[in-house]
DNA sequence: TGACTTTAGTTCGAGTCTCGTACTTAATTG
DNA sequence: CAATTAAGTACGAGACTCGAACTAAAGTCA
């Protein structure tokens, strides 16, 4: 029920600036005039929000490049652009077989990717990940870049707080441990998430998902976890654990899974059980296997047919999701990517036999496009979630940040 | 993300006062200088906050009843208490074999209450509702209550707007027709919505659910329907249809559904696979009917035999929504409240044994205490959420309605 | 070319709101 | 009957938004 703190005048500022930067990133650079009209501001008031927005290095005049209205009649405005310069967020992702960085700037572009494999010894390899967010973080400052934030996204439960590990089967880092150290790293507010949230995140801010207030994302690997987002929230639960959908009971109810129960929805459509099913070995990750499957279907009926068969089991799973749910737009990511219209025309099929009722719209079924940086790429994004909630003030940063 | 409106500084001072107006309801009454250290507002602000709600009539001083305190030290404050009188909520429910009405008031205290039942001729008795509501306003209104709104509870798919009935099997109402005449009757502003959403929200305001943030609640009767809170709001979905869980494929899979499916969660755990199952008549409502039930599984082994396997089913599928919702508090309504432990007992043993993770904690499994108003007592706070949210500013409504 | 029109952006004063400080008020304590 | 303690109020300062008036920069048209 609302945030239960109170509102200052500058809390109002700093909501109203927020106002204009959302606008700025969602519908793209505008004039003053064009930015009054679309937050209902006075236009006094967006002169002054724009201006200090600028001084902080947030914002620039674009210069008027392939802005210029053509046959227009008065003065003609000067758009306002959200800058990328010195404002970023880092996106980081520990995961079993690798780590990533994102860099993502105020204006919505990423700065830099990196990926670097890591040794499958049992454990995860929490160096792997601060030597590259030292890295990371060395060449943003030495680009004169200022960090708002970190994220970091694990493939684990984490709790509601955003810092501690809660459970993490394959992971060695439970407790808050992880966010101090890369906190300390960085010197900015980490945050810490499970993976597929993060992906959730990114796939309706920059992926398949844009535009969806409503929207369901598919993590699939070995493991199945999804990420919910409604009215563009994500949906964490009462401790932060909203998402565990791999061992619903779904799909062959015989089917064993690595849990040591049967019968779970991950034991029917995770990686392994398409494998199996199959005879074909894993290789080094799960998109490479994916393609090689995709790639044998094309010629083996039988392997085709086990694909249909995870596909139905895919779409009773959603079915199930998009009743409780009901969202707009459902994504799948992870090893179904590859495998694409094989498994998805399946499960559309199931999906349209399986919803509740006449009235509901089926969700449309979309692969991810962000490949194996979604969950990084959502990481930093979330970053700046504070910043375009109007919690994060950029004007008041200027004391401990230079600006290029 | 965030609302997409400019803030004014009016709009500051309607938050402040619906902080207040949250604190007063939530944690009760309170002096000035208590709830100046609740809400983090100056002492000043209160004060000003304060004379104004006084003077809508929305708070008075508690005439220092039991709220002295013993053995203080300086000037004794004055304890302010939301007042009960002039502002009310309605709430309303469209069933199909009754209608019912809730009085509410700002303090949160039931007013009053009148359930009808209808006819059961095939269609909704929709004359049914406008003539109680119509009794209701008269009522409140010779009582010298004002009305801030009203809602009305209905067993439909309503869209997001709170307002179309999209899709409502039993009722012969459809659009926005309902919405519209009580409009015209009451005079205030209505919405529409879903009765599992309102019953969920009745519950974690006034019912089992209090105090969690998160939780999930269960209707019961013939069909089955869920009502998800997630950080204090309801779960909507995209087109607004979220928490259709009856026809989740769960349970007995040969189980026949009135929908023409087979397994559907409602034909193993609804109203008539139970009196299927046990071989017993229908009465005139659910409760009745489970009452029954209940009464014969005392005696009978063989009824308890099916309850136990009802509650199993029940635990299935929520372990499913647990893992996807992660909610705080389970709550049961409709006919599983006559049952109790019978179903309830088994239902958590299945959901232990079905949890995703070690970490995972299991929800808690509570039986409502609302009764059958849960709907219209959820509706009617509903009414009530633009106060509490500072979106209705009372202050400003004196123009159209005297107090007392 | 030069007045006119049209739209963008800024300046300025008024109005609201919150906040901190100082002050008044009302109780208990010794 | 002071002294103490805490609640509530009055008041001025500061922050912010807003509307209106004003200036700036283009195109239009005679």
């Amino acid at each position: 029920m609302s945030a239960d703190r109170p509102a200052s005048t500058e809390r109002l500022r700093r909501q109203n600036a927020a106002l204009v930067l959302r606008s700025l990133r969602q519908l793209g650079p505008a004039t003053r005039a064009e930015l009054a009209q679309r937050t209902a501001l006075a236009k006094a008031t967006v002169g002054v929000i724009v201006a200090g927005l600028e001084e902080a290095g947030a914002v620039t005049e674009s210069s008027a490049e392939s802005e210029v209205r053509s046959g227009a009649r008065g003065r003609p405005g000067r758009p306002v652009a959200l800058r990328g310069e010195p404002w970023v967020g880092l996106g980081l992702e520990l995961n079993v077989d690798y780590v990533a960085a994102v860099v993502l700037d105020l204006a919505g572009q990423v700065r830099l990717t990196e990926t670097r494999p890591v040794a499958l010894d049992g454990g995860v390899d929490e160096a792997a990940l601060t030597g590259l967010a030292r890295d990371v973080t060395a060449r943003c400052r030495a680009a004169g870049q200022v960090l708002v934030g970190a994220t970091v996204a694990v493939p684990a439960l984490v709790r509601g707080d955003d810092r501690t590990v809660a459970w993490a089967p394959n992971l060695g880092v439970e407790g808050p441990g992880l966010a101090d150290g890369v906190e300390a790293l960085v010197g900015a507010p980490v945050r810490v998430l499970n993976d597929a949230n993060c992906a959730a995140y990114a796939e309706s801010h920059h992926g398949a998902a844009v535009g969806a207030e409503h929207a369901l994302y598919l993590t699939g690997t070995v493991g199945i976890g999804a990420g919910i987002v409604d009215r563009g929230e994500l949906v964490r639960g009462a401790a932060g654990f909203a998402g565990e959908v791999g061992h619903m009971p779904i799909g062959d109810s015989s089917a064993r899974c690595g849990c040591g129960r049967q019968g779970c929805w991950e034991a029917s459509i995770g990686l392994h059980a398409v494998l199996a099913a199959v005879g074909m070995p894993e290789l080094d990750t799960p998109l490479e296997t994916a393609a090689a499957v995709a790639e044998r279907a094309a010629l083996d009926p039988g392997v085709r047919a086990v694909l249909t068969r995870v596909g139905e089991d895919v779409g009773l799973g959603l079915a199930m999701l998009a009743g409780v749910l009901d969202p707009e737009v459902v994504v799948l990511g992870g090893y179904f990517v590859p495998l694409g219209e094989l498994v998805l025309a399946p499960a559309r099929a199931t999906l349209d036999r399986r919803l509740a009722s006449a009235a509901q719209v089926r969700p449309e079924l979309r692969l991810s496009t962000l490949g194996i940086q979604a969950a990084a790429l959502g990481a930093a994004e979330q970053a700046f979630a504070d910043v375009f909630a109007g919690d994060l003030d950029l004007t008041a940063r200027e004391a401990s940040a230079g600006e290029a």
